[in-house]
RNA sequence: GCGGACGUAGCUCAGUUGGCAGAGCACCUGGUUGUGGCCCAGGGGGUCGUGGGUUCAAUCCCCAUCGUUCGCCCCA
């Protein structure tokens, strides 16, 4: 065991691992692509007020999971623990409303949070982003949502559920607040838990999405938030729900999903995995139409998700890696620097393979040809580099001729 | 922040009522003087996570600590 280790919580991905990771991020560049994203990248730490205001002051994630710390001026700031409020920022200080009246940005990369490390949650984790900001329209949420779902059809996932619930947005939610404080009211704070007495001054709304069955049960007759929307909102949801039925995207209505995050207003949603532990969600996301201008920028609405990329990894299985093209064995160190020369040829060629850096034995070349999954095994010592061929061993069938050394990437080619 | 399980070779793990630290896989070499995946033989590799304590003697028992892992909580 080393003295000098990796931080608790923060990852090393060597292949095949670090493969699953660029096969994801190809199929979301090119999936995103089709719906008239582009690619943003924005910073990994930003000023904590950003995340604070963003996020809201009273969620789990900024009162007790960000790194935050001073720079060496003394200002504070905080490895990002989510990314739509920097991409938010950055729309905003590049006056990205100016330009167009829909912005279209996926991203992704590491974010942050201190949180104690089990299956499926790290402190250094992956998301993919999306956000379509400057869209009020119901179709928006459609589409992003339709397009999450073929991002994820898109990397070979199936069987998961799509969980949708409307929060209802700043005319309506204060009455529905109001019909759930009094209701919750009526409820003796001690039959409740700990977080939950909290939370009912706080943010109400989190009561109903608490996981202690004591709570549920005190809770299960609480007023629905679908039935509390305004009629607008109502409209709207409909709309959303109308479009991804024509689209034969079967999803179910989970009036108790509500988002850990302050800025949602009405569509939320979340995808869910029944096969991969505790951590079982794997996308969520929604609108969040206050934002924007709650941030500083113009009063535009907006929509997006994120997916958690160590939790699809989970689930994408194992994944074959392409094997070489050739292995060049050297068998004399008198070859070896014919040999860099010969491998050079054939990757310039379009050919991919190693060359052995030291001469070993036959055998031992053999193995390693095996071990690379290499197609062919070149075969260069003493005896080829005096006749000027090199032995060319086809791995599956076990043939093996010799070919003039200025003709091996023919020779490959032609196979 | 809370709870359980586990830390022995590069990997997966045995182990001893406390007495010289083991196996399989992997790696290297040889059997086979230039033909792989099988077989056989040999070899390199370890402060038994770390620090204390008990003991003639600790990898083993006790305490602490660090780490890993699963769950709670939270979230993607």
């Amino acid at each position: 065991m080393a003295d000098l280790q990796r931080i608790k919580g923060f990852a090393d991905l060597f292949s095949p691992e670090s493969d699953a990771f660029s096969f994801m991020e190809g199929v979301a560049r090119a999936t995103f692509a089709a719906y008239g994203y582009t690619e943003l990248r924005i910073p990994v730490m930003e000023h904590t007020e950003l995340f604070s205001r963003g996020i809201g002051t009273e969620t789990d994630v900024v009162q007790k999971e960000m790194y935050t710390f001073p720079d060496r001026k003394g200002r504070s700031l905080t490895l990002r623990p989510e990314a739509t409020a920097g991409v938010m920022r950055a729309y905003i200080e590049a006056a990205r409303h100016n330009q167009e009246p829909v912005s279209k940005f996926f991203t992704y990369g590491p974010m942050f949070r201190y949180e104690r490390p089990q299956k499926g949650r790290m402190r250094q984790f992956h998301q993919i982003n999306c956000e379509c900001i400057g869209a009020a329209e119901p179709l928006a949420d459609a589409e992003v949502i339709l397009m999450l779902m073929t991002f994820l059809k898109g990397i070979g996932l199936t069987g998961l559920s799509l969980e949708m619930n409307s929060l209802g947005c700043r005319q309506c939610r204060p009455a529905y607040n109001n019909a759930l404080s009094a209701y919750l009211a009526a409820i003796n704070p001690q039959d409740l838990c700990e977080d939950c007495r909290r939370r009912l001054s706080a943010n109400p709304l989190r009561v109903l999405d608490c996981k202690v069955p004591a709570c549920k049960e005190r809770t299960k007759d609480a007023p629905v938030i679908a039935e509390h929307n305004c009629p607008a909102c109502q409209e709207h949801f409909l709309v959303v729900l109308r479009i991804l039925q024509e689209a034969g995207l079967p999803r179910t209505l989970n009036p108790r999903l509500v988002r850990g995050l302050d800025y949602y207003t009405r569509t939320t949603f979340e995808v869910v995995s029944t096969t991969i532990g505790a951590q079982a969600s794997v996308a969520g996301g929604g609108r969040y139409d206050g934002l924007v201008a709650q941030l500083g920028g113009p009063d535009v609405p907006g929509v997006g998700f994120a997916c958690g990329m160590e939790r699809l990894a989970l689930m994408l299985g194992q994944r074959d890696a392409p094997g070489l093209d050739f292995y060049l064995a050297v068998l004399d160190a008198a070859a070896l620097e014919t040999a860099m020369t010969v491998a050079q040829t054939l990757r310039e060629n379009g050919k991919r393979g190693e060359v052995s850096f030291s001469a070993k034995s036959l055998k031992s070349q053999m193995r390693q040809a095996s071990r690379l999954k290499a197609k062919q095994c070149l075969l260069l010592g003493g005896n080829e580099l005096a006749s000027g061929v090199v032995a060319v061993k086809d791995m599956e069938s076990g043939e093996q001729k010799n070919v003039p050394l200025k003709a091996v990437a023919e020779a490959l080619g032609s196979r």
